[in-house]
DNA sequence: TACCAGAGGAG
DNA sequence: AAATCCTCTGGTA
């Protein structure tokens, strides 16, 4: 039978702890208890263990000790383990345990109970996911508060709520059904709360869901339950929905039922200008769902219109549907990362890199009897260089139009490093293979003998990942074909996190040494790369750490030089280590370089590829990033200067005539401190403090909309606006033309060899002359 | 004009 | 609480 674990906690009963595991079979959802399960840790010998079992045998809070024999950064080491009672007492007994003279350290003392029981007993979190039902429900509130939500004031007004099995509500108190079938009308706020537990138990929901949840809705919901005395006991336990403190932001735990909340999760996956719920269910199903301005939710809530109220109702219950919609888009990917990494899924979905790469390193060394190492405190942080170190190697591009470009690029390139040459910090400068192993660039060395913890772990992933295509392609059930490739991808995610892992200051396994040797094999594989290349007769028009983009004067036919280009490829990878190797990667007829990691290609079938020019950016309004690509989309797909001119100066005098809509000058910009933690402040904190100053709410991490209005002032920051408080019409025409548009397209002109000057007329509209 | 802080992209 | 490299804007002196 198949058992999907969901959650894990504990409770302490008689004195003992007792693991809770929270599945879902085909028979039903339930919980497993674990007892006789003891809370660790390890306890390091100053010389002898027997000397430190000993003195430890005497310790107050000590249930027993075993001495064990395990593997520190590479070195075999006593290690006694002491075993304490509850897991409350673990940080305690470590520092009186620190305090014995027998003792020079403690280890994994720090790994929450649940979770280390997971990883000693082998389950692994959401296996069989695919093979029993899992019940996700997704929730939604609206609050009519005329201004900033607040709980100790306002109301709940409704509660939306969708589920995997297919019921839809939302809850409204005092008012009537506007005739929708989902809605159901309640006397109270209270009951509507009390509704919403009921509907997730009655319906045995297994994985709650919402959208910016962990920070407004399910906190909301506590307030008002608590000031309503109705328990938001939505625990498959029947307890309480629990906000626990994760950095910066806030989690609602639900034990039993794994909370995840959409927004962090899809801020984290995808790369989009901004992250409403309504943009990201737009770009993933390329449709728009039903929205209404902040604004008309009172408006409509206190309307004595039915038919307003009506259309609030309509937009609640969309809201809950589309996050619905997304989690069940997204959640196979938390499940997969869940599996690899072996942490819970709540936990999982709420994890940077840095930290999922930590779970997947604890889980394997337990498996190979390594001792995990501490995560530095204020002192090893505060001792840890944080000067940068030289990184990739980037080409500073032949700037200008080239035709039939060949780009190759190394398959993984730092992962295949972190194999090929055993980086790993267990293996840094082995005195054994001094002189035999090769130098990276940064002078280290790796030892040549056996695999190194980290380089095995990552091949794993790797390995797994080869097979898993492999399966893919034979595979002709389109459903299962679809879950290899997110299990695919969670293998890709947590590869690629490897190198960034080692040079990140918080690390359990920091490395600086290796992230620098890395890099500098990088660097040394690519110019090797550019070198040969160049020597055969090519022209290297651009290349960044792993890539470079080659042509070759003289021939024309098109398949020759696709042929002399793979020559070429197959004498370097006949140079390169074994997990190494340069791929080809694609064939363009014509492509445009402007500067470093700026430029443009099209493709055999006539697709447009843009790297970090203005239309990829989230910073520069639409009308901008429409013009530029259309510029783009003349010169090199019609290869016609002129129709790019005139595109220009359509938009142009469009935006002088004022007719542009708000929607295509918004200019989004992340507010990436809390304001007053800047020292210079952008248009975009003048257009927040204004915002703030009528009422609206920004906080670190939000994504400011702004427009530039007439307004007055002499800095562009006066005359920025959040859009929430723009009228149509009021823009500014000359920093939109001037600021925008034109910078954005004459940077490309410029670069296929325009002048300057020669330009500039495109701004006062006249004569675009022989260009 | 030169410089800095800030932002967001590439790989 | 994954890394560095790089370009560009807006504000200021």
């Amino acid at each position: 039978m198949v058992m999907c674990v969901l959650d894990a906690d504990y409770i302490v009963r008689d004195g003992k702890p007792i693991v809770r595991l929270y599945v879902k079979t085909s028979e039903g959802a339930g919980i497993e208890l674990v007892e006789g399960v003891e809370p660790y840790f390890y306890a390091l010998p100053v010389a002898d263990a027997k000397v430190l079992s000993e003195e430890l045998g005497g310790l107050s809070g000590v249930v027993r000790v075993e001495e064990k024999h395990m593997v520190d950064n590479g070195d075999p080491v006593d290690v006694v383990k002491v075993f304490a009672s509850i897991p409350k007492d673990v940080p305690q007994l470590r520092e009186a345990v620190l305090r014995l003279d027998s003792c020079r350290g403690y280890r994994e003392a720090d790994i929450p109970f649940a979770r280390r029981y997971i990883i000693d007993s082998g389950i692994v979190p959401m296996d069989g996911s695919d093979q029993v039902e899992l019940n996700v429900a997704s929730v939604d509130i609206e609050v009519a508060s005329g201004g900033e939500p607040n709980a100790n004031r306002h109301p709940v007004a409704m509660i939306s709520y969708a589920d995997s099995r297919g019921l839809k509500r939302v809850w409204v108190a005092g008012k009537d059904n506007p005739g929708l079938e989902y809605v159901e009308a309640v006397g109270s706020e209270g009951e509507m709360l009390e509704k919403l537990v009921e509907t997730v138990r009655t319906q045995e929901i297994n994985i709650i869901t919402g959208y910016n949840s962990d920070n407004f809705d399910f906190p909301y919901l506590k307030d008002r339950a608590e000031k309503n005395n109705v328990k938001l006991n939505l625990g498959f336990d029947g307890s309480e929905v629990r906000m626990e403190r994760r950095g910066m932001n806030m989690g609602a735990r639900v034990a039993g039922r794994p909370h995840v909340d959409m927004y962090p999760v899809c801020r984290q996956v995808f790369n989009l200008p901004r992250y409403q719920l309504e943009d990201v269910y737009e770009s993933l199903f390329g449709e728009r769902k039903l929205d209404i301005k902040v604004s008309q939710i009172t408006e409509f809530y206190e309307s004595e219109d039915s038919e307003k109220f009506k259309i609030l109702c309509e937009y609640s219950m969309a809201d809950a549907v589309a996050t619905l919609k997304i989690a069940l888009r997204m959640l196979p990917l938390m499940y997969e990362l869940s599996k690899v990494i072996r942490q819970p899924v709540y936990e999982t979905a709420r994890m940077g890199s840095g930290q999922r790469v930590e779970y997947l390193l604890i889980d394997e060394a337990y498996k190979q009897g390594i001792v995990v190492p501490n995560r530095p405190g204020d002192r090893e942080y505060g001792d840890r260089d944080d000067s940068p170190y030289e990184g990739a190697f980037v080409v500073d591009p032949v700037k200008g139009i080239h035709d039939n470009i060949v780009l190759f690029d190394f398959r993984s390139l730092y992962p295949s490093i972190i194999i090929s040459h055993n980086v790993d910090p267990s293996k840094l400068d082995c005195d054994c293979c001094e002189g035999k192993a090769p130098r990276a660039p940064n002078n280290h060395h790796f030892c040549l003998e056996g695999v190194g913890f980290i380089p095995g772990v990552l091949k794993g992933l790797l390995d797994r990942r080869v097979s898993l295509k492999a399966e893919m392609k034979s595979e002709e059930d389109l459903e299962r074909k679809s879950l290899l490739d997110v299990e695919q991808q969670a293998m890709k995610l947590l590869a690629n996190s490897m190198y960034g892992y080692y040079g990140f200051q918080r690390a359990r396994w920091y490395c600086r040494e290796c992230a620098e040797a890395i890099a500098g094999w990088g660097r040394k594989y690519i110019q090797k790369t550019i070198k040969i290349a160049e020597s055969k007769g090519f022209n290297v028009v651009y290349g960044d750490t792993d890539s470079v983009y080659i042509t070759k004067s003289g021939l024309e036919d098109v398949d020759e030089i696709i042929r002399v280009a793979k020559d070429f490829q197959k004498e370097i990878n006949a140079e390169l280590p074994e997990s190494m190797e340069l791929e080809f990667e694609g064939f363009y007829p014509r492509g445009v370089f402007i500067t470093k990691k700026r430029y443009a290609l099209i493709d055999t079938q006539g697709k447009l590829t843009v790297k970090g020019l203005e239309t990829r950016r989230r910073d520069w309004c639409d009308a901008a990033k429409s013009t530029q690509q259309k510029v783009l989309d003349a010169l090199l797909r019609d290869r016609d200067p002129d129709k790019a001119a005139e595109t220009v100066r359509e938009m142009v005098q469009r935006i002088k005539s004022g007719e542009v809509p708000l929607s295509e000058l918004t200019i989004n910009t992340q507010m990436t401190r809390n304001i007053g933690g800047y020292v210079s402040e952008g248009p975009h904190i003048a257009a927040a403090r204004k915002a703030m100053k009528a009422g609206m709410d920004f906080k670190q991490g939000d994504i400011i909309t702004y427009v530039v209005t007439k307004g007055s002032g002499s800095n562009i920051g006066d005359k920025a606006v959040v859009v929430d408080f723009a009228e149509e019409g009021d823009y500014d025409p000359d920093y939109y033309v001037n600021n925008q548009v034109l910078p954005a397209v004459l940077r490309i002109l410029e670069a296929l060899g325009y002048q300057e000057d020669e330009l500039k007329g495109l701004g006062r509209q006249t004569s675009l002359g022989d260009w």
